[in-house]
RNA sequence: GGUCCGGUAGCUCAACUGGAUAGAGCAUCAGCCUUCUAAGCUGACGGUUCGGGGUUCGAGUCCCUGCCGGAUCACCA
């Protein structure tokens, strides 16, 4: 069966025509603007040439034509804007259909795959408030794209070799007397951070005792003795030395089981996790590939380079001198490798930050010369940087905002908000608490999905945990408020029955603009998907939340005389209700049935 | 310097990809709980959409130009 907004623009086009005389490929249909009766708009402008009258004229025609078919009751004209009203009873079957539907919004899969890959830390430090914006992001994303049908794939490379992790291991070495985090009470990714931050302290005080020695600068950075023995560690490791891999697989072990805890709280979830240490050889038989296919070339020294002058970009080093890879030949690798992987992927996604644009250009120009078809289909979902009040976050300068500090600091003051209102007096000290978890994640989930993923974004930890207005907790109470309804309506013995639902009823205003905006979720969730924005599903559940609201505090429900109009407002919650839930989830948030 | 983003109310963000008088939240002020949850609702205040040109019935949106902010252009990752 046709959707309504199928229906009408079939009998638009088809009112168009009649009045033009002539099929008419495309017509302009838009939501009315509220201050104006309708609930749908046809643009008249465009058709005047066709026409030859002018716009008010050329509206009035389709509107009459309109009007006499079963959709429409009434029009009115505005310039050249034709609002068009549908009938009551089209839109309380609208309802319907969409209460009949327990999964609406939801798409039947249809088995197409793709692969997302979010989160990549290095494993040297604890996650800040830049991964929490990837991560929420990234299984957001995954999330919409399995209510749009596909199988999704949710992966990450996890950075756990290189440099920077051998810093730590080096500063450890030299200060942490054996400390664990058993033995220190410190969560393993903190503890491994703490000796990150203390490398890099030791190093500038190396670096200065040097300089004072006369020492140029551009040789103390090499010749710094915990440097060396950071670079000794790397040497060790790439040599695969027994004490050295130890000390590694111990430190990431500490790592790891942090970082699981991060996720446990941030609720993200990963299907298959690629490790660098396992891929970052990989690439560079491709390469080398390419070298003999003439993709790539070799210059006297040995290093391998691309050029792609051609396509405005500049010469890009794949192979060192010493035939090391580079992280673009490591990327070239695990991309090549995890389409074998997962062969029926139609692409990847790459949730990464704005300031890798140009480097995502250039893996995906490489591995479109290097033949593979899948290049097309691979898409940098790049993402704008976090900012503080204060500026921009760096480590060097400890204005980094850890995410496990975050995430407490939100929960703690769910508590206190919820306490101060008298929220949980008749809840278990259980409920109590997944409820501060779901208002707090809440907040601070949908503060960061509610922006543009493009654009760079303002963290106001002041307003991050804002529980009024535009916020993640007022959608939540919304939901549950409507579960409050529905739990009276069952007590009082009149619980919404879409089947008895009378079409004849005549619809407030209120009521229609909330079918109106049910009505839409599904083209909101294609277009969501189709650029890869939260932002668009968080819009949604705002609005309709904001919408519910208006209807629910001007209209009696349960005091209504009316049986039909009753059960015709508790079908309208429970639907609302339900979108709340699926929407919010999309964004990886809960909502509770109280709060 | 080249390339790519961005600049919208005091602040944080929208604006269905060219449509009507540019919308929300926060902040400020004024109202609404004896009635389905006031984490709510209603109203007021708040704008030269960075400046200047252009394209057309119509521009925050497209083109040119200037200003401001950011990212990037490594044998780093």
């Amino acid at each position: 069966m046709a959707t309504l907004d199928e229906q009408i623009k079939t009998e638009i086009g088809k009112a168009v025509s009649a009045v033009v005389g002539q099929p008419v490929d495309s017509v302009q249909v838009q939501p009315t603007n509220p201050e104006f009766e309708g609930s749908h708009t046809l643009v008249c402008f465009p058709l005047t040439k066709l026409t030859r009258k002018s716009p008010e004229e050329t509206a009035r025609l389709i509107g009459e034509e309109l009007t006499k078919g079963q959709l429409f009751s009434r029009y009115n004209v505005v310039k050249g804007f034709l609002n068009l009203s549908v009938t009551d009873p089209v839109w309380v079957s609208t309802l319907q259909n969409i209460a009949r539907l327990p999964q609406f919004g939801q798409t039947v899969p249809h088995g197409r795959e793709v692969m997302i890959e979010y989160s990549s830390p290095n494993t040297n430090k604890p996650l800040h408030l830049g991964h929490l914006r990837n991560n929420f992001l990234g299984f957001s994303v995954s999330e919409i794209f399995r209510a749009l049908g596909y199988t999704v794939h949710r992966v990450q490379i996890i950075n756990d070799r290189g440099i920077h992790i051998c810093k730590s291991m080096a500063a450890w070495q030299l200060f942490g007397n054996g400390e664990t985090p058993e033995s220190s009470g410190i969560k393993g990714d903190h503890l491994v951070g703490k000796y990150y931050v203390l490398f890099d302290k030791q190093y500038k005080k190396e670096m200065a005792d040097l300089a004072a020695r006369g020492v140029p600068e551009a040789e103390a950075e090499k010749e710094a003795p915990i440097m060396k023995l950071a670079i000794d560690l790397l040497r060790k490791w790439e040599s695969k030395d027994e004490a050295t891999l130890a000390l590694w697989k111990t430190m990431n072990g500490w790592v790891y089981e942090g970082f699981n805890k991060t996720y446990r709280q941030m609720g993200v979830l990963f299907d298959k996790l690629y490790y660098e240490s396992d891929t970052y050889l990989l690439g560079k038989d491709e390469v080398l590939k390419g070298v003999q296919q003439g993709v790539f070339y070799k210059k006297e020294d040995g290093s391998v380079w691309v050029d792609l002058t051609q396509d405005g970009l500049d010469n890009k080093v794949l192979l060192r001198a010493d035939g090391t890879s580079v992280y673009m030949t490591q990327d070239i690798g695990t991309a090549i490798l995890r389409f074998r992987d997962f062969p029926n992927i139609e692409g990847q996604v790459y949730t990464v930050g704005n300031e890798q644009e140009y480097h995502f250009k250039v893996l995906f120009l490489i591995l479109k010369k290097l033949g593979f078809a899948f290049a097309d289909k691979c898409y940098h979902l790049s993402y704008g940087m976090v900012d503080l009040p204060t500026g921009k976050m760096k480590s060097r300068e400890g204005t980094v905002v850890d995410a496990d500090d975050l995430m407490k600091e939100m929960l703690d003051e769910a508590e206190n908000q919820t306490r101060a209102l008298g929220k949980i007096d008749e809840m278990t000290d259980a409920q109590a608490h997944e409820l501060f978890d779901m208002v707090g994640m809440g907040a601070l989930k949908f503060f960061l999905l509610k922006v543009d993923p493009k654009k760079r974004m303002l963290f106001d930890p002041a307003e991050s945990i804002q529980l009024q207005g535009h916020t993640g907790p007022f959608i939540q109470y919304t939901h549950a408020r409507i579960q409050a309804l529905l739990r009276k309506a069952a007590e009082l013995k009149v619980s919404p029955n879409t089947d008895a639902l009378d079409l004849s009823v005549a619809l407030d205003s209120a009521e229609l603009q909330v079918i109106a905006l049910l009505n839409s979720y599904p083209v909101r969730l294609q277009e969501a998907g189709r650029t890869y924005s939260p932002a668009v599903v968080a819009a949604f559940a705002y609005d309709l939340a904001k919408e519910y609201n208006q209807f629910y505090q001007s209209i009696s429900i349960l005091g209504e005389t009316d049986k039909a109009k009753v059960n015709l407002r508790l079908c309208l919650s429970l639907t609302v209700g339900r979108a709340l839930k699926h929407s919010m989830s999309l964004l990886g948030i809960r909502v509770p049935d109280k709060m």
